[in-house]
DNA sequence: CACAACTCTGTACGGCGTACGAGAATCCGG
DNA sequence: CCGGATTCTCGTACGCCGTACAGAGTTGTG
């Protein structure tokens, strides 16, 4: 069971979601002391969404965990999905800058293995996606301290750009898996072991199922599974795709070079 | 603006999920003639889908198309969560079987373009993750393709999964920010352009969003940026991350034949 | 013909985001 | 020092959502 969505949303005028991203906003100069701050706001949603999921990510919620009422938080906040780009620029925030003196090779190592880190803290990033307007500081920083490790490697602007979206995006996705496993065992009970127990006479009651019908399926699954369950391992998927991605883009640079 | 978050549910008793997902169900003996199918249900799911977001798939909204009540497709499906599963498989159904005679690098050129074009023919897929449950025959199939295109170039079976789920992960990646970028354009209103248009002031206002801090960002996000609206450019980083994720396994099929 | 099995439906519950408008607190200009 | 403007806070309410539950209607079987 279990299918997951994605929910869009996309409004009008960007320049308040831009001003609270950037921090700058005339602080008020009449009317009541505001109790909390947007800082505060986002600081409890990452609490929240850190301990569960996005979904725990509610107006509501949000609001209880700080003691006051579900309104007053579009006193700092928009609305839930500005509340989400800034969370997600919030978390950009805790990436590290990548050592300028590395390899180009070193440079994309150490930030994937970063953003690695960094989705196994917050594993909700990768429930969301970023927008236009997400286009916060730390974002942009982020952007840029990748596109710094691939700069004057012989690759043009556009390359560049897919080069390091390419790392990225490796990232995101076998964290994902990884993580979506991990989720799922939590909220389903049921380890893989113990699922597949329990689904495997089933499917041994369906002739459209067997084994023979799909014999590099069961066999390849069945070993990748259970060097999965090696708990050492969710990050051999990861570290096989970055080295491949690696040697790839070293194959062009290295034609680029002659 | 713009978050999208992904939810998630999970539950109990694979049984009845996976005897959908294979068609496996005997014919009610008894009782009113049932006016529909589960496959009426998935296919008016993706109409839905298709026409707009996996938000559009509400149980109310299914309903409604097939001139139903909401709760009558209860009988056909156990929850929403399951019809997300059952429409995943449905739609890995379109996918091609590629042609046995081809190269491994032939193969996965032609399995992963197939898959950019589902993604565009069904862009809804890159809003929902997979579950156990959901192996279903197509996916279950998908799969034994995918893997029978690496078979016999010497990697291990671990490695055949790995690599597999490479190039597939990649595809997603890139399907799912060409396709998200113009499904903002569509939500919004505003293509890219207009949009930097309007928030370039507000940015300009904020001095430490200038362009000197983020050097790099700022010359080759234009240049992608400019790149990308080319139109006949999005697919230009799926075939760069696809050239080089090629390039890497190459590199390591060598390695092994040695 | 009676009953069991099955489909279909209306109602209802608890959740969600957030529009609206009223009240309370605070600061500024006079 | 006071009154109005401004701002924060909150209760209520609307329209969505998934789906639990119980009843009504329909059909094949004994």
């Amino acid at each position: 069971m279990s299918g997951v969505s994605t929910e869009d949303n996309g409004d009008g005028d960007p320049r308040r979601a831009i001003e609270l991203l950037w921090g700058v906003s005339a602080p008020p100069r009449r009317g009541p002391k505001p109790k909390l701050t947007t800082a505060d706001v986002v600081r409890a949603a990452i609490a929240l969404a850190d301990a569960d999921t996005i979904d725990a990510v509610t107006i509501r919620r949000v609001a209880e965990q700080l003691g006051v009422s579900p309104m007053s938080l579009y006193t700092y906040v928009p609305g839930r999905a500005e509340l989400l780009d800034l969370m997600i620029d919030h978390a950009h925030g805790e990436l590290p800058v990548p050592d300028p003196r590395l390899s180009w090779r070193d440079a994309l190592t150490a930030i994937a293995e970063d953003q690695w880190a960094l989705f196994h803290r917050h594993p909700w990033l990768l429930q969301v996606t970023t927008s236009r307007s997400a286009l916060g500081p730390h974002s942009f920083a982020k952007y840029e301290h990748e596109l710094r490790a691939v700069e004057g490697i012989g690759l043009d602007d556009v390359e560049m750009d897919a080069a390091v979206g390419l790392v990225t995006g490796l990232v995101r996705t076998t964290a994902r898996s990884s993580l979506d496993a991990a989720r799922l065992v939590r909220t389903s009970g049921l380890t893989d072991a113990q699922w597949w127990e329990r689904a495997a006479p089933v499917l041994a009651g369906i002739p459209a199922a067997a084994a023979e019908h799909y014999p590099l399926a069961s066999r390849v699954g069945q070993a990748a599974g259970e060097a999965h369950n090696a708990a050492e391992d969710p990050a051999y998927t990861f570290r096989f795709g970055l080295a491949r991605v690696l040697d790839g883009i070293e194959v062009l640079v290295s034609e680029r070079q002659r």
